[in-house]
DNA sequence: CTGAAAGCGCTTACAG
DNA sequence: CTGAAAGCGCTTACAG
């Protein structure tokens, strides 16, 4: 139908038109204070008659050296991304900083290829990047960080001389598995969230467990542990582990699956996301186990959904919201200052709700 | 700490060192099979030696003509929008496409003063806006249209010439109807979504009714009416219609109070959005009020959320993802081929789940 | 397969 | 308050 109209009209041919420097129509547009209210009134109403669209960004950034954006990269395509309920929030944290700054927030996503992601994160338009959940060795920060921008780690491995924000997740892993703990129970089954790059759905073996590499897993993980080694149990013998391929519900009502009829015969479970424990609670209902009376369950980052349910949730608390907000001010610290940052652990606080009780106050699961 | 090293290394220092051209140089990125493998590699290496950050995007853009990356747009800042369950999805949609087209995906948001959002939209750096609930007079659309790129608007009022994704708003909300007027209800409370740009909370006159602007909720309004209207009912004398500031749960929450309590006594409940049903659903539990037994409720948009409360709750479904990958190819579909695409539609359907019931199944409500 | 030339459209000191 | 000049760093035909 209509065709997009080729126009080509530039800050000179209306500095021609009007007979004054393109350096007075460009301060028409970006220091209204130093022209005379009438010249700039007189270029703006020139402009829009012969159809000019405003001085182009992609000109003007070059010029200035400057994107005015902010990029945010995950290692895992967008679509996996959102599937998380807790990273849509941390997007808008990073979002309200750089709705303030004057940012704009470009987001860009990874690829099962890393090679894909690479030209876009090559030639992304930004003056600094949040990068969440990265490992240390994966392929596309490389391309990242060859770009010699200034850069803000969240829940990542850590590198030195790079700011980085993480979340106390040794430490509300192991409030949670306490709490499990002093109700009683002795049997736990734990379901982890991604562990490496090499994805895997399925009980985890010893030496699975110790080369764990996603960030908050391997915390979380170590938090769990660290409580169970604080009393007479044997991790070994009273704990299994069950790894996720994905966050969703699906993956945690098939971990419940396997942990459930596992010869260990969990009364506890411990989910390292809210998404998987509300599959286990999902799993719980289909199969008639009451849950907490015969099963209890502990989640973690209290998304919005986790108080909704039936029962609600206890889970971990994590600052979502607030992480992402202080990754924008992290990074546009660095942008505004020219200083690095100090890196920030951010607290965890347990959330006690309807799933968990006391061990063996029903009859046991199945 | 550490500071910021300044680096003005760019291709020319690099073709000088080796005694190339720049556009060999240039190639060696962009083009490798315009030169040997072994020069490439060359190159490759002393840029790596020299600390060349590879070609830089702004540059690169303005020589192009080309961003690569999409705009999509909010009238409302970003922190208001992600409380919307079915925005991230949306966007995850958008994202979806863009990725596979090679694009990256700026996001942003108004404010509630629109001037403080124009120097963003003016300045960003995009071939094209995914336009969302913009409503015909917004003055951050003008400045929008005025980039004079391409747009596909989303759930807005529709504009001459520009392609638009409208979901069936007023088929979906006439089916929510008639489903509960074929429950046997005959007294409803209608939970609208915000109407205008003069937000406001509470009873909607019948001049205010008539006065709404926002698409999605005009539409749905419309389409409850329709139902209403097709039986032996009075709009005015059987239906009450509440209007809410934003979409949260505390809204539904007030809704619910102001119209449960209302002369009326509505015996069921239709909320333009799943977000404001939870709050109902809330109120209702918090004051015994049974649901569905007492008081019948229908939601919109099945959000997540909706399958997982207890009762889970009857909604109308609408492709939320798939409006947004559909947003993103229609733009694509212009950035690639420069024709204008043509509008769509999309369909809905009523999800029928445990908060609907038959009208006085119960002791009535209050 | 390689290189010289032109120019994308703007903003920024600076001089007047 | 206004204007002339320089240059941001790249890519694209084009000629060889």
């Amino acid at each position: 139908m209509a065709v997009k109209t080729k126009d080509n009209i530039t800050l000179k041919d209306i500095a021609k038109k009007l007979g004054v420097a393109a350096s007075t129509v460009s301060n028409a547009y970006n220091r209204p204070d130093q022209l005379s209210e009438a010249l700039r009134t007189k270029i703006l109403e020139t402009a829009k008659e012969l159809g000019y669209c405003g001085p182009d960004p992609m000109a003007a950034n070059l010029r200035r050296g400057k994107a005015g954006a902010i990029g945010v990269v995950y290692p895992h395509p967008l679509s996996y991304t959102f599937t998380d309920p807790v990273a849509a929030p941390t997007i808008q944290g990073i979002a309200e900083e750089a709705e303030r700054a004057g940012y704009g927030l470009l987001l860009v996503g990874g690829s099962e290829d890393p090679l894909e992601a690479a030209p876009l994160v090559a030639k992304a338009t930004v003056d600094g990047f949040v990068l969440q959940n990265f490992d240390k060795n994966d392929s596309l920060l490389e391309v990242i960080l060859s770009r010699n921008l200034p850069v803000v780690f969240v829940e990542s491995q850590t590198r030195e001389g790079f700011p980085s924000i993480t979340v106390d997740d040794e430490g509300g892993a192991r409030v949670a598995a306490n709490h499990l703990l002093s109700l009683g129970h002795k049997r736990f089954g734990i379901i982890a969230l991604e562990t490496t790059h090499h994805v895997r759905e399925g009980i985890m073996d010893k030496a699975r467990q110790a080369g764990v590499v996603h960030v908050p897993t391997r915390n979380r993980l170590r938090g769990y542990r660290r409580a169970v080694d604080a009393t007479k149990l044997k991790w070994d013998k009273n704990v299994v582990v069950y790894e996720t391929a994905d966050n969703t519900l699906g993956d945690g009502y098939r971990a419940a699956a396997a942990l459930l009829t596992h010869p260990l015969r969990p009364t506890a479970l411990l989910a390292m996301s809210d998404q998987l424990a509300l599959g286990t609670l999902r799993y719980a209902n289909d199969n008639k186990i009451n849950v907490p009376k015969q099963l209890s369950v502990v989640g973690f980052d209290d998304a919005p959904l986790a108080s909704q349910t039936t029962p609600a949730l206890t889970t971990v608390r994590q600052p979502y919201v607030e992480k992402g907000r202080l990754a924008g001010q992290l990074l546009i610290a660095q942008l505004k200052e020219n200083t690095v940052p100090e890196s920030v652990v951010l607290p965890t606080e347990l959330i006690v709700r309807g799933s968990s009780g006391k061990a063996n106050s029903g009859k046991p699961a199945k």
